[in-house]
DNA sequence: CAGTGGTCTAGACCACACT
DNA sequence: GTGTGGTCTAGACCACTGC
């Protein structure tokens, strides 16, 4: 069923939005609207942290309503990648602000709330670039060989080394990443992604599993071989769903938890 | 601000729902409407699986118009509270439903999907009434020494004990509650509380740590005592938050995973 | 004050499911 | 066809922010 329309009467809508570039399918207009909207995010048309013209500014652009835009950006906001902030504007979400910060860390103390903990001590235990394993190829969507670039740090609370995390992170997108820009750069991991490489954080999965370390992690870790860890294995994806970073994560969970919200 | 209002003009609204219970606070309109309907389901007005009634009714019977009545049912639905169905109506949750059965389990196998694994072998280990521990009793919101019900159990997927879990209920909501009802019961135990119990589970948290089993545990998931477990500590809720259920599980992670998904 | 998002209404039409 | 939820519009007013 097309929705094309001659707009003559005036209650008679015209659904079919002029559509800057144009879109394929056939879906309700709000979602349209959305995937537009979608796409100037993905291309960078505002940054994070800047605001999105107004709902009224938007509704012009695409010749909706602004109750269709509002249902777009409402779908935008639930799912985190826009903060409508009241009487100020709706804003590109990102990493770097203080209320949403380390939002995909599910690692909590066992007493005290996470914000009295304080930031955790970051040691960069290597970083080189390589290519990428069979492994590592698929969960990034490359091929093998590929060139990657590889990090190990160390994340310690009140001296107590507790996460040893190893990333793999796509070349190309991260050219120029060095272990002196991680070791300088003071805030979440993806902030510095986004300020630098333009590289946003939207959503992850993730796999847990209780497992021992080997000799090298549990030195790391200042356990013995014997204490079993929480391994979490996380695949981050920017927009559209593109995978853009693979973090094999051990946590002790000695003094911390994994600490998860069932809806 | 009150927004009470003598309707006299036509496009002013009368935003004071006529409210059959009397709502406390001052909140939007689909806020009040919200928190009626949320009452209507915790009483058991429409069981679950049962339509609530359509947008139309629910305006009329609260004085708004659809549009608010759609907002609320629309936040509800968001949180599992109530599914909608388009040309059908609107539905109470269950946990009976094939598409959303064991919602809360997040173990899945490492090699093909959750739903050609079959449902899992179940094994009531124990089933007995006690006193409610301090501990316990604080998770539930009891009193400690007031009147529990702990289950054990082992689920086994393919022969091979996967998951070994311990469950205390509040003795009063769950009076007759015995293994042979747990024993016979076939799905989701959730949904057995529904249906027997009028118990609806709607909200969780968990906490999860790497473990060691004791002996006995180890016995239970056949593995010995040095293979690392995946702790898994739920507090489940019913409507207004209540908890109602606390659940330690053990799982096996040789051949399942922890999926979680990361917004 | 003007501009933004937030709420509420009213009415039209569409898509879907029963009967 | 009737009734359900789903989409879309238009317009009014409210609440918050910042000039």
């Amino acid at each position: 069923m097309d929705r094309a329309a001659g707009a003559t009467d005036l209650p008679m809508p015209s659904p079919t939005p002029i559509a800057e570039p144009s879109t394929p399918s056939f879906s309700p207009l709000y979602q349209q609207i959305k995937a537009l909207i979608l796409q100037s995010l993905q291309a960078g048309e505002w940054k994070p942290g800047e605001p999105i013209p107004s709902e009224i500014e938007l509704a012009a652009r695409y010749r909706v309503s602004q109750g269709t835009v509002r249902k777009a950006i409402d779908e935008l906001s639930a799912e985190n990648l826009v903060v409508r902030r009241q009487g100020k504007g709706t804003f590109v979400a990102t990493h770097a602000e203080q209320h949403v910060q380390y939002r995909f860390l599910k690692l909590v103390p066992d007493a005290g709330d996470p914000n009295t903990e304080g930031p955790a001590e970051r040691t960069i235990v290597d970083c080189r670039r390589q290519r990428a394993s069979a492994e590592v190829a698929r969960a990034l969507a490359l091929r093998t060989g590929d060139p990657v670039l590889q990090v190990r740090r160390v994340l310690a609370y009140g001296g107590v080394p507790t996460i040893l995390e190893d990333l793999w992170l796509p070349g190309t997108p991260f050219k120029g990443l060095t272990a002196e820009r991680l070791t300088q750069w003071h805030g979440p991991m993806y902030a510095l992604f986004e300020t630098e490489f333009g590289v946003r954080m939207v959503r992850a999965e993730e796999k847990l599993r209780a497992v021992l370390p080997d000799a090298q992690q549990a030195r790391l870790l200042d356990v013995d071989t014997a204490t079993p860890l929480l391994s979490v294995e996380r695949v981050a994806h920017t927009y559209h769903d593109t995978p853009m970073e693979l973090r094999r994560g051990l946590y002790r969970t000695d003094t911390h938890h994994y600490r998860n919200e069932l809806g």
